[in-house]
Order: structure tokens, then sequence, then C-alpha cells
DNA sequence: AAAAAGTCGTGATGTTTTTCACAAATTAAT
DNA sequence: ATTAATTTGTGAAAAACATCACGACTTTTT
């Protein structure tokens, strides 16, 4: 579609760099370099530099980056011009914390419905968010094509087959099942229990310099 | 301290590879091949094979792992003999998430202590971890260095601070906040909002194929 | 006006990670 | 027994990613 030209890694890490600009903008900064980003986000300054060189020049050699340029430049990038909806599969506590998440008002991405299996909860709204019952996903998810999955792993195949079924194209998996769909949906699976056992185990085993 | 030579990529993945072990070997499951793992962890099955040779020769040729040999193999190299005690600091909605999240059971790592500024919240327990006020991290905090930072962005820096101070060397960071901690000190950083707008970002600039 | 300090953009290099592809070994089928 | 089908472990190649280091240019200081 784009210029698919820009590494993954760096795709990665574009959402982080927007956020911070925003920040800096709002704080009335009118410049930034590449070593005060380094500092802020921790990426390596030549990483950002390199990073920032694949859309082109954005700095200034001596100067650094004009902070009110480079956001307008993300913001297209990231087509932030434009709302994306999103829905939330699963209110419960981890589903709850998304959608009082203000981090999420920084951006254009809006969570705008809510689902649960649980008929207690429907009719109700989190943060102005409405929930209604999973059997009615057919009728209510219309044309949302992004989803955050936050439901018991038992439920996950099951609900992301009819997710796909129903046009979703991007499953942000939050249920340790890894699940299974056809080749042109993406999932990202951020697995918690994977993460911290993960820290654990790198703590013990890659020991870091005392200073 | 142990084997360095262990690549990182593959040490992260070792806890999904557990995980799923312990599934087959409560399925019954005797056996199993590098190709049905990686149709189950969503990893190539070379980079599987790969992962493993790091360890020696786990498998058989022609047969595949035996899967109590490989888990019991995994469960010592991930120190599942002995608990990790993890404190939580932030008992919000996405720290509740935590405390009540059952896979951590399937591990021998365990939240013990959580903390709150809140309090209302202390005296009480959310499945039977205590929680405590934040200022009493000093006397609390104990023999504890790991914690799990579900705090607001805005208290981020100064909690983390108190807590490098108590001894604490790992954190897990949920906090869009990217904390500045001493080069002994490990932080693993997991943006909710950064990584459902990179999924959204490469929803729209990186296309899969349709099938 | 000149010198010093700061900073980008990037060629080159180094590192890490993934993947290919196949010999060797084992199991299963005939 | 023989043949066919599996499957590992790994050398080698490729791909992806990070970092170094420096010329070129800008800003700041003297």
């Amino acid at each position: 579609m784009d210029q698919n030209k820009i590494p993954q890694a760096t795709a990665k890490r574009l959402p982080l760099y927007y956020r911070f600009l925003n920040n800096l903008n709002q704080q009335g900064k009118r410049r930034v370099s590449s070593k005060e980003l380094s500092e802020a986000v921790k990426v390596d300054s030549a990483t950002i530099r390199r990073d920032f060189s694949y859309f082109g020049a954005l700095g200034k050699k001596g100067y650094g980056y004009n902070v009110e340029y480079l956001l307008g430049f993300f913001r297209s990038t990231l087509d932030q011009h434009e709302v994306t909806e999103v829905a939330l599969i699963g209110a419960g506590n981890l589903g709850t914390a998304f959608l009082k998440y203000s981090f999420l008002k920084n951006n254009n991405i809006r969570i705008t419905k809510a689902f649960d299996a649980d008929s207690s909860k429907v009719g109700k709204d989190i943060d102005g968010v409405p929930i209604f019952h999973v059997s009615d996903l057919e009728e209510e998810l219309e044309n949302i094509r992004v989803v955050i999955l936050t439901v018991p792993a038992s439920e996950a195949e099951e609900i992301a087959e009819k997710l796909v079924n129903l046009g979703v194209n991007g499953i942000l998996n939050f249920t340790p099942a890894r699940i299974t769909v056809p080749s042109h949906v993406r999932v990202h699976h951020i697995d918690l229990a994977v993460e911290l056992q993960s820290l654990v185990y790198f703590l013990k085993h890659y020991p870091l310099e005392k200073e």
C-alpha cells in the first residue's frame, strides 16, 4: 500500500515517538535533538535518526528537529487525522482497565463498543462506552475492523473465529491462547504471564552491570 | 551467571513453550514435534528447534520431543522449583486484573503484596493478596526484588526511584512513562496505547495476503 | 568574523535473529 | 526386511536490526 520499506521495528516505535512529541509540544518546546529524544524514550539516538530518515530528511543539522513540524508529520503518518473505531470484547478487569485508560484519548483511536457474556453488565456503560452482549456481535459490530480481546482464554478461539467472519482484520489478543486466524488477519499477542515470567528469567540469567 | 549464550529472542519464548508443554502434559500427550508446537504457539518450527538446541539435543530424530522430559527440563531452566515473590504497585483496574489473573497460578511466580495510594483500599485484599499503602513500601516490601508497576503515569518515576532504593531490580512497567533507573535494574515496558496504535498502523500500512 | 560546539543523515560495519535445506537417525508401513 | 515417512539438529545463508563514526551544515560563543 504505502512504503512497505519501513522496517517493522521502526514502525513499532512510531507511536512512542508520536506520544512524546505530543508531550513536548504541550510543554511549549520548539526544538528537540535526537539525543534528548533518546533519553526520554530510551532508544539509542542513532536508531532514532535512522528511524526518522526512512521518512526523509526531517531535521536540520546543528539544530535538531522542529517539534511542531515533526509532530505534524507523524500525525499524518500515523493517520491521526481520521478516527479509528475499536471494539473491546470482554469487559472484565483488564477490559475495564482499557475502557478507563485515558492515554487512548491522546490519539485518534476510540473504543466505541464493548461486549461481554455477563448479562448483568449489558446495557450499562463504562466511561461512556456501552456494553452489549456477545451474542449481539453480529448486529452491533458493524464496520469495526479492530478489536481488543480480553476474554477468558477458553473463549478466545471461538470468539476470534466469529470476529473474523464479521470482517475484523486486527486483533490485540490479551488472552494466553494463541488464536488461529486466516492469513489476512493480523494478531498481536500480549501475554501478561509470559512477560512477567520472562522478566524474572532475565533477572536470574542475564545479570546487569552494577553501574 | 549461567549460559549467557542463549539469545534474548529465545529467552523471551521460553515461558511460552513452558506453558504449552504444561497444557500438553495435562492432556496426557506423550510426544510432540516441532511442527505441532509451531502450529500451537505460532512460531516457525525451525526457530523452535533452534531455540531448543541451545540447551542441547533434547529431541529424537524421527520421533520428536518427549513432553514430560521437555517439561521437566524447562521447569528447571525457568527456575520453577523455587517461588519468586512479586509485588504489585497500583491496585486500579489493571492491577486488579493482574491479581485475579489465574494464569499466574500455572507457574511459580506469586504476587504476595499489593500497594495503593487509595487509603480506602488499604487493609482489604483482592483474591487473597493484601493491600498496603504505598507509604508503607519501606516496611512492607522486604526482600521482594520484582514489581509490577500499574500506577498512573504521573507517579511512575517517583515510585520507581523509591523501589530501586529499596532493592528492586526488575520492574514490569505498564505506565506510559519511560522510567529512568540505574543500569543494574531491568525494566520491561508494556505500553498498551502503543501496542494498540501500532497494530492499527500495521493494518493500514502492511496489508496482509488475502489467503 | 572566526572559532567552537552541536547535530543530522548515512555509508559502512557489526550484531542478532530467522530461515533454508539436508544428512542422520528413528519410526511406521508394506 | 525393506521401503517410505518423519523429524531432529545444524551449517550456511539470508534478513533484519542496531550502532559506529564522520562529513556537512547550523548555531552559538568569543
